[in-house]
DNA sequence: GCGACAG
DNA sequence: ATCTTGTCGC
């Protein structure tokens, strides 16, 4: 009795120790991926004319044009936190078909703890980029659009960013709740919102002075914002259009499009069972 | 010390 | 992220 009652809290700081190792040495990977991090425009696209599509698709200029948009999530079952589905898919920016969607079922490892998403759901998400860039499929995405944030992160470098960077994509982030960071908070965004209601982008500007994103009210009318950080390659005044471009609801449709495919995959997996 | 904390 | 029904409206 005495003896688990001295171990107890014993082991409780043991386990309290190893996690903030492991967080200290996720942060030190975040600040040396964070080096190679590209915050302007760095690809070779430009974007399409949607108002007359036809003419941008056979334009005089041998100018790449932005066709293939990515999407990537995860779905988690309901039953084992710890397995999860991945899925990739890529859309026809012009009409939002999916022309490629891939998902992956796994057991995860890794907690979900705020600011360390990456080391849970990106390996996943790379390795079905690599493997559509393997098996050479001809719709592999000249831009990726990711379920968690870009540099609206603690540190600057969200599951976005990590993302951008490890599979050399630009990459735009989509969060569907603020992180609250470098003093950011929903009231302030709110707020700003409400002053603003003739705009339906506000941006996100930090106690530091650094543009962090924007808080967009995607849907007509719809009072909760989505919230878009430049995630690699790009900036955020790009993003925001190609997020505009993309939105046919409140959530981006390659986002969306990923979303609802992972939890069919899940779904046929429970049904298989 | 307390609260906040993407998915 | 996940558990959850109906319901109001274009």
């Amino acid at each position: 009795m005495t003896k688990t009652k001295l171990l107890l809290p014993l082991l409780q700081l043991r386990i309290a120790v190893n996690f903030k190792k492991r967080n200290g040495s996720r942060m030190l990977i975040q600040d040396s991926l964070k080096r190679k991090l590209i915050i302007q425009e760095d690809f070779p696209w430009r974007l399409p004319v949607l108002s007359n599509r036809e003419e941008a698709e056979t334009s005089e200029t041998c100018d790449e044009i932005l066709k293939y948009v990515g999407g990537v999530d995860l779905s988690f079952s309901k039953d084992d936190p710890s397995v999860a589905c991945g899925t990739l898919v890529v859309l026809d920016i012009a009409n939002l078909n999916v022309l490629y969607q891939d998902s992956s079922v796994v057991k995860l490892h890794i907690p979900y703890i705020p600011g360390f998403l990456a080391f849970r759901e990106a390996p996943v998400l790379l390795e079905l980029l690599k493997k559509m860039k393997t098996s050479a499929s001809p719709f592999y995405p000249q831009l990726l659009m990711v379920d968690g944030n870009g540099i609206l992160h603690p540190r600057g470098f969200g599951l976005a960013c990590h993302l951008g960077v490890l599979a050399d994509l630009p990459t735009i982030g989509i969060g569907k709740n603020l992180h609250h960071v470098d003093g950011l908070t929903l009231a302030k965004v709110r707020h700003c919102l409400e002053e603003n209601s003739s705009k339906d982008i506000i941006t996100l500007i930090g106690d530091s002075g650094r543009t962090l994103g924007a808080a967009m009210r995607s849907k007509e009318g719809s009072l909760k914002p989505i919230f878009v950080s430049v995630g690699h390659s790009i900036s955020l005044a790009t993003a925001i259009k190609i997020v505009k471009m993309t939105c046919r609801f409140r959530i981006p449709e390659p986002i969306r499009q990923a979303d609802i495919r992972s939890k069919e995959c899940l779904q046929k997996l429970n049904h298989e069972k």
